[in-house]
DNA sequence: AGCACGCCGACT
DNA sequence: GTCGGCGTGCTC
């Protein structure tokens, strides 16, 4: 019989499967390096002439000539990877139908993973003896400051206000020590001991997460919170108990830019920040990060959806926090829904996972109707502050004039607030001036040379912008389809075209615009909000990025000025888009003891069942509906769907394979799934390939991903085509 | 992904 | 005659 050890272990030279970063589809097969390699452990090995990353993913299969093998060179300086990751991400690939490399991939996403822990040089104090002068014992009082702390040669001269010379002469005379430590430090440990600051319904609700990561083992629980209720103090208890256990917690959000504001709450309650993991992290906390989770010297990370690959040493509770974010669903290379995978890869770890949200999905929501997942809710405001009122205007009534967006009664309001010092939220989710250019002779619309996608005018850019590609171009004077001149008109409204109505009927106010193409970096769009946040705006004009849980105490007006946007069209979630959009917009308006807002929106169909659902109030109304209409449709969550999206800079060869591809569909038939299509993608070109996409529909329960790689290999993809399935697609148009 | 091999057009 | 286009195939 075999002890643990051994039988997670290779020899050198024993045969073993090595999974690679590299596009294989396969595990290779080599020999095991000098000084033998754990299951699971890092490698560089030889694929041709290169080196490349590969994790050993088991013994070698035995098929391989012998003869042939190749050894591993080494085996890499980090923590092997644990037997739970390799098991989510095999299971990753085969939900997403994505070759297992890329998952490995997204889970090797860390600089220098393949070098030594780097080493810095620092400097403590040593005994105090010798010649002082002045600028010496600014030194010494800085290490002393320091109690004992190392700090780099830079920080301490900087501290100290001396040249670096003067830090060399005493660490000559011995008063200075000088030492190498690692690079990538380890995160200050998080203490949990702090008393929670729950009231009310937050109570029961903290006691029943704090029980349930105490007890450990897998469970998902919606915990439901209108903005505001103190979702996040809620969980946060649920983190502390995870962290008295010694074991590590994930939280997840959907926006980098919510981050920030995120840290400052945390480093309030448990005294420390925790890691970050996102877009916006350097390469080299980057690598920090990596180790440090690996190694367990990271009691929490913070971070978006690529934060699920990281190699936990101990993961004992995730949070997906604004659960229904259309955010976590990637939408290009590896498509995955970032919760989902968050609920697997609990569930393999063996720990709790807590979805949270003012507006849940349907799909979540579902779930715990149906008992799959535990419900938490945290009915109550956090303190006094109540939801906004919430009101109709119905534009039928309105009369407005011609590129006119803000109706009477809102106007009104924006101007009652501003006499009062209070803010007004303009909610428009349409970027750039006007949504479209056209041509008033012959009606043609300005296109994306490149993509299908019309091109939207950015006056502050002075220029067209494809929002799907980013290709710009001037706007057009003379039409580019009937050349005549002078007649080319923007239509619609963007959110840069109300900032212009709103300086002509307010020239008073103060306006903040924002909408994530007005600011080049994470860093701007926060130092925006910040601004906000302290008042230093009467009007805010903004995209769906102010529906993410910024906090704004000074706004009490909330005017959605187009609530028919997210209805019309033959999108599966326009409804709950546009219900949750606005409930969390609304939310905004209000949150303040003193003061209780109000959400103005307006609409052309005042009766629709969504919007009555909104004033109402009435969420689980809302719900009960949305889920009978999926379910009579079959539509997800009570039945499967998956996007093929085929592309190819040839039209015809694309529209040819997918036609073939649809009538080849008896594997598909066997499951009960049907083909549709093919039509032309969401968009139908980008970046100069056409795009054309099968939807598959296929009853819930059935062997999905299965049928659908045995439909996919029937045909050999002809060389410039391109096949990517998109299981549980979000967006349809 | 890279990188080589290989089979057809315009150049010294 | 060859340089080089990128389509095809291989990597333990």
């Amino acid at each position: 019989m075999q002890s643990a050890l051994e039988a997670g272990f290779f020899a050198e030279g024993a045969r073993i499967g090595v999974l690679t970063v590299e596009p294989l589809g396969r595990v290779l097969d080599y020999k095991a390096p000098e000084g033998g390699c754990a299951l699971g452990a890092f490698l560089e090995v030889p694929l041709g002439p290169r080196k490349v990353l590969g994790v050993v993913w088991g013994p070698g299969e035995g098929t391989f000539d012998a003869a042939k093998l190749r050894a591993a060179f080494r085996v890499l300086e980090a923590a092997p990877m644990r037997d739970e990751l390799r098991a989510f991400l095999a299971r990753a690939a085969d939900y997403t139908l994505t070759p297992l490399p890329a998952m490995l991939r997204l889970a090797t996403r860390a600089p220098g993973l393949g070098e030594p822990p780097a080493t810095r040089r620092i400097y403590r104090l040593g005994p105090v003896s010798g010649r002082m002068t002045e600028q010496r014992q600014r030194v010494v009082d800085v290490l002393e400051s320091f109690g004992g702390a190392a700090v780099t040669l830079v920080e301490l001269a900087a501290e100290a206000g001396v040249s670096t010379g003067v830090i060399k002469g005493l660490v000559k005379a011995g008063v200075v020590l000088e030492g190498d430590a690692p690079r990538d430090l380890p995160f200050p440990r998080l203490n949990p001991a702090g008393a929670a600051r729950l009231a009310g319904d937050q109570v029961a609700a903290g006691d029943a997460l704090v029980a349930m990561v105490a007890q450990g083992g897998y469970a998902t629980t919606l915990l439901k919170g209108v903005t505001g209720s103190g979702k996040t103090e809620v969980y946060l208890e649920a983190v502390a108990e995870c962290l008295r256990a010694g074991r590590q917690a994930l939280v997840l959000l959907p926006e980098i830019a919510l981050t920030s504001e995120f840290l400052a709450r945390v480093e309030a309650r448990f005294g420390a920040r925790p890691a970050e993991w996102h877009s916006g992290v350097t390469m080299t906390e980057r690598r920090r990060v990596w180790r440090m989770v690996a190694e367990g010297q990271a009691d929490m990370v913070v971070g978006a959806r690529s934060a699920l690959f990281l190699p936990f040493r101990d993961l004992g509770l995730v949070v997906v926090d604004e659960e229904h974010d259309p955010s976590y669903k990637q939408e290009d290379g590896v498509l995955y829904n970032a919760r989902d995978m968050a609920v697997l890869r609990a569930s393999l770890v063996g720990c709790p996972v807590v979805l949270a949200s003012a507006t849940p999905s349907l799909e979540t929501w579902a779930n715990a109707d149906a008992g799959k997942y535990g419900r938490l809710d945290l009915g109550a405001r956090y303190g006094a502050a109540e939801l906004p009122e919430m009101r109709a205007v119905d534009m039928r009534a309105e009369r407005l004039a011609a590129n006119r967006w803000i109706s009477e009664p809102l106007a009104g309001a924006v101007r009652a607030r501003m006499a009062l010092g209070e803010q007004s939220l303009l909610f428009l989710n349409r970027r750039g001036f006007a949504p479209v250019t056209i041509c008033r002779a012959c009606g043609h619309q300005v296109g994306c040379d490149d993509c299908d996608a019309r091109m939207v005018e950015h006056r502050f850019l002075k220029r067209l912008v494809c929002h799907q590609c980013g290709a710009t171009k001037p706007v057009p004077v003379v039409c580019p389809a009937c050349q005549v001149e002078g007649r080319m008109a923007p239509v619609g409204p963007g959110v840069e075209r109300l900032a212009e109505e709103v300086a002509e009927r307010f020239p008073e106010a103060r306006v903040a615009i924002l909408s994530s193409d007005q600011f080049g970096s994470a860093r701007a769009l926060k130092e925006q909000i910040e601004k906000i946040a302290a008042g230093e705006a009467d009007v805010v004009i903004g995209t769906q990025i102010v529906a993410k849980g910024h906090n704004f105490p000074l706004l009490t007006l909330v005017g959605v000025i187009d609530a028919d946007l997210g209805l019309q069209g033959s999108d599966l979630r326009a409804a709950e888009r546009t219900f949750q959009l606005i409930r969390q917009v609304s939310g905004r308006a209000g949150r303040t003891a003193e003061r209780r807002g109000l959400a103005l929106i307006q609409t052309h169909q005042p009766e629709h069942g969504v919007i009555r659902a909104i004033l109402g109030g009435d969420e689980e109304a809302f719900w009960r509906a949305e889920a009978e209409e999926r379910r009579m449709a079959g539509a997800p969550p009570y039945g499967r769907m998956a996007g093929v999206i085929l592309s190819s800079p040839d039209v015809q060869q694309v529209f040819d394979f997918a036609g073939e591809l649809a009538r080849r569909d008896e594997p598909l038939r066997r499951i009960g799934a049907q083909v549709w299509g093919p039509a032309p993608a969401p968009i139908a070109r980008i970046r100069g390939r056409h795009r054309v996409r099968l939807l598959v529909k296929a009853p819930k329960g059935v062997a999905l991903q299965g049928a659908l790689a045995e439909w996919a290999a029937q045909l050999k993809l002809p060389s410039p085509l391109r096949l990517a399935i998109d299981i549980d697609p979000q967006s349809f148009y």
